[in-house]
DNA sequence: GCAACCTTTGCACACGTGTGCAAATCTTTC
DNA sequence: GAAAGATTTGCACACGTGTGCAAAGGTTGC
C-alpha cells in the first residue's frame, strides 16, 4: 500500500526537491524561467540567442518570466558549451604609469563597446616571466591575449595559436613567433627626434634611456644615437634605473654634472619630466639653454610646468589596430593572417625646443 | 551487408569520431589525460584540486601525461560545477587618471596573489549606470564585485546579495544597503586641511572642486567649507567643470581673477595640480603669496614642479580592507558581516603651504 | 590468517547551457 | 479544403569538470 505511493514521490519528487533546495541559494536557471512561462528550456535559450528563431508570443512571455525571476544566462555554461568565451586576457605590468594606465582604459572601453570582456592579469607578480599568466587566461578559454608587457617565449605562444587563441603583443618584440605584433614607429621617432634637434642648432647631445633592455627602449637609444653620430657627434649616453620619472631626474644630475649639453632626448616622457625637473634644479634654463625632447606624449607631459616637445604614439591607432586584430579571428574561418604593424609616430612640438634661429 | 557495419560504426565509433574530431583543434580534456596515464578521469580532476586523495604513484603519471598533452583545466567548466569563479569583478571609469591607475594597479596585484582575477569592466561605457555592468559581471559567477567609480542602484546590490556575491563599494556611498563600503576619511581630511591653512595666516580662503555631485566631492568640499566658516571666515567656492587637471588651471583663473586669495584647498590632487600651473601664470608667488592643500597624494603631487602638500589617502590600507572584506564571504560559512570603514589619512607636508609666522 | 581499518579508485550523476533533428503548428497557394 | 511550404517547438545529447558513494586495495594488529 505504501510501497505504490513512496517509488513515485522518490522518482519525481526528488528530482524537484534537489532543484527547488539549490535555485533557492543559488542562481535563477533557464529551467526556472521555462517553467514560469510554459516552455521548454530551448525557447529560453533562443530567446536569450541573438539569431535564434522564436516566435514573438514566446519571446515575449520567456522575458517576462526571466524580469520577474531575475533570470540571467551562466556565461559559464555558455561558454562552456561553445568552447569560447567573451572573454580578452589583457597582460600588463605598471598598470599606474600614466602611458600604460591610458593603453588599458582605451582598450578596456573598447573591447566592452564590441561587447567582450576584459580578464586583467597584472605581470608586477610575474616573477618567472608571464607564461603561468598566459596559462592562466588559457584556462578560461579567451577569445584573444594581449600582451602590453613582458614578452612570452615561443612555445607559449604557439600552444595559443594551436587552441585557436589569438595573441597579441603591443611594443613588444617577438618575430620569429605566430603572434601579432603592433608596435609604433620607434626608429621613425627617434630619427625624427635627432634631426629636430640637430635643425635646432644643437650640438653637445645626449640620450636618457633607462636600464631595462626592453626592444623598444633599445631601438629609440640606439636609432638616436647612430643619426647623431652620423652628424659627426658623439651623444652622451645614460642608461640605467627604471623607466621612472626619478630616473629622469637622477640622469639629469648625473649627465649634467659631466657633460654641458645643449640637447638631450628622453626615450619615454616619463624620464623626460624628470629630466625637465633635475636640469631646472642644476640651474639651466629649457629650452635657451637646453633642449629636451620625448617620446609617447602622455597626458603630463602637456602641463603648464613641462610643455614637453615629444614624439606622439598614437592611443587610438594602437587600440584599433588591437582591435582589428581580435576581430579578424572572429570573423574569418580559416587561420587569419598575422598582423606585422608599425604604426606611424608624429612630432607635437611645444615649449622645449629653442626655435631654430 | 553494408548495413550490417554501419549501425555499429555509428553507435560505437560515432562518439570517438566525435570527440577525437574536437579535441585535434580544441583543448585537451581530463578524458585525454587519463587514457594517456591509463586512470579514471576522477584521478586527473582530483590531481589537480588542492587536498583531494590521490596516490604518489598516479600523482605523478597524471602529471607527466598533463605535461605532455599540454593540459590545462578548464576553469569555465570547474566554475560551472562549482557554482563560483576565482573571477572578482572590478568597476572603474577614467582608469587613466593617476589615483584610478594606481588603485587598479594594487587591487589586481592583490588579487592574483592570493589566486583570484580580475573581470574588468570600464564604466565609461555607461550611459544607463552601471547595472547593465554589474549584471554582466554577475553573469560569470563572481566572487565579489568591486565598485570604484558609479553608484549602484538598491536593487542591484540586493540582488547580488541574495546570489552571495559580495558588493564592495570604494569612496562610494550607500549607507541604506547591504554592500560593503570602504572610504577613506573625507572629512578628517578636509578638517586637517582647513586647520593646516588657518594655522598658516591664511585668511582669504578658497575651495577648488569640480562640479562631479559625488558624495566624496562634497564631502570635501562642504565640510572644508564648514570649518572655514567656523573660523569667521567666507570661503571663495569653485564647483564646476570635470575632475581634472584642465579644471584646476581654470579654476586658478577664474577664482583668483575676482578674489586674491591666500590660502587655497583643492578637493583633488589633480585639480590642485592645475591649480597650481594656473596661479603662477596669474603671477601668484607659491606658497609666498598663496598656499595650497590637495587631496589624494598622486605620484605626480611629489614631482620637484609642485611639491604639494596634500592629505594622503593609504593605498594600502585601502586595497586591504578590499581583500579582507572579499576573503571574509570565502572563509566564512554564513553571512559574513559587513564592513563601512572608514580609513584614516594624514597630511604630507611638501612645499606649498608656507611656514608659520 | 583473519578481522578491522584506512587509503585509493572508478562509476555515475550533476552543473546550466547551445543546437541538430524531427514533430508539430501555422501560413500560403491552388 | 487540402497540399505544400515555412516556421516554431521540444527532445535529447553534448560541453568538461567536481564529488558522493561504494568497491577494491593496502596496512596493521592480534
Amino acid at each position: 500500500m505504501d510501497a505504490e505511493q513512496a517509488p513515485v514521490d522518490m522518482s519525481s519528487g526528488h528530482e524537484d526537491h534537489l532543484k527547488r533546495d539549490r535555485t533557492a541559494r543559488s542562481f535563477v536557471t533557464s529551467e526556472d524561467v521555462a517553467r514560469l512561462a510554459g516552455v521548454s528550456r530551448s525557447a529560453v535559450s533562443r530567446t536569450f540567442t541573438p539569431g535564434a528563431s522564436v516566435s514573438a508570443d514566446v519571446r515575449h512571455r520567456v522575458q517576462e518570466a526571466a524580469k520577474t525571476l531575475g533570470y540571467r544566462v551562466n556565461r559559464l555554461a555558455r561558454s562552456l558549451i561553445s568552447d569560447q568565451s567573451n572573454l580578452v586576457g589583457v597582460v600588463g605590468a605598471n598598470l599606474s604609469l600614466p602611458f600604460m594606465a591610458r593603453q588599458l582604459d582605451e582598450l578596456s572601453r573598447a573591447l566592452l563597446r564590441r561587447g567582450m570582456q576584459c580578464l586583467l592579469l597584472n605581470a608586477a607578480e610575474a616573477e618567472q616571466g608571464i607564461t603561468p599568466l598566459i596559462e592562466l587566461i588559457l584556462e578560461f578559454r579567451v577569445r584573444a591575449i594581449v600582451v602590453m608587457s613582458g614578452s612570452p617565449p615561443t612555445s607559449i605562444i604557439d600552444e595559443c595559436m594551436a587552441n585557436g587563441v589569438r595573441v597579441i603583443l603591443v611594443n613588444r618584440q617577438a618575430d620569429d613567433t605566430e603572434a601579432d605584433t603592433i608596435i609604433s614607429d620607434d626608429i621613425g621617432g627617434a630619427r625624427i627626434a635627432a634631426e629636430r634637434l640637430l635643425q635646432a642648432g644643437c650640438r653637445r647631445i645626449g640620450v636618457v634611456g633607462s636600464g631595462a633592455q626592453t626592444p623598444t627602449q633599445i631601438r629609440r637609444r640606439g636609432t638616436f644615437v647612430d643619426w647623431i653620430k652620423d652628424a659627426g657627434i658623439e651623444p652622451a649616453v645614460w642608461a640605467s634605473g627604471n623607466t621612472l620619472y626619478e630616473t629622469g631626474v637622477e640622469a639629469a644630475r648625473g649627465l649634467l654634472a659631466s657633460h654641458d649639453l645643449d640637447g638631450v632626448f628622453c626615450v619615454t616622457d616619463l624620464m623626460a619630466l624628470g629630466f625637465l625637473d633635475g636640469a631646472r634644479m642644476m640651474g639651466r634654463r629649457i629650452p635657451e639653454d637646453l633642449s629636451v625632447i620625448g617620446f609617447d606624449d602622455i597626458p603630463q607631459s602637456a602641463w603648464a610646468s613641462y610643455r614637453l616637445t615629444t614624439v606622439r604614439q598614437s592611443m587610438s591607432d594602437l587600440t584599433g589596430s588591437v582591435l582589428a586584430a581580435i576581430e579578424r579571428e572572429m570573423s574569418g574561418e580559416g587561420m587569419a593572417p598575422l598582423a606585422h604593424e608599425v604604426l606611424p609616430v608624429e612630432l607635437v612640438e611645444r615649449a622645449t625646443v629653442r626655435s631654430t634661429v
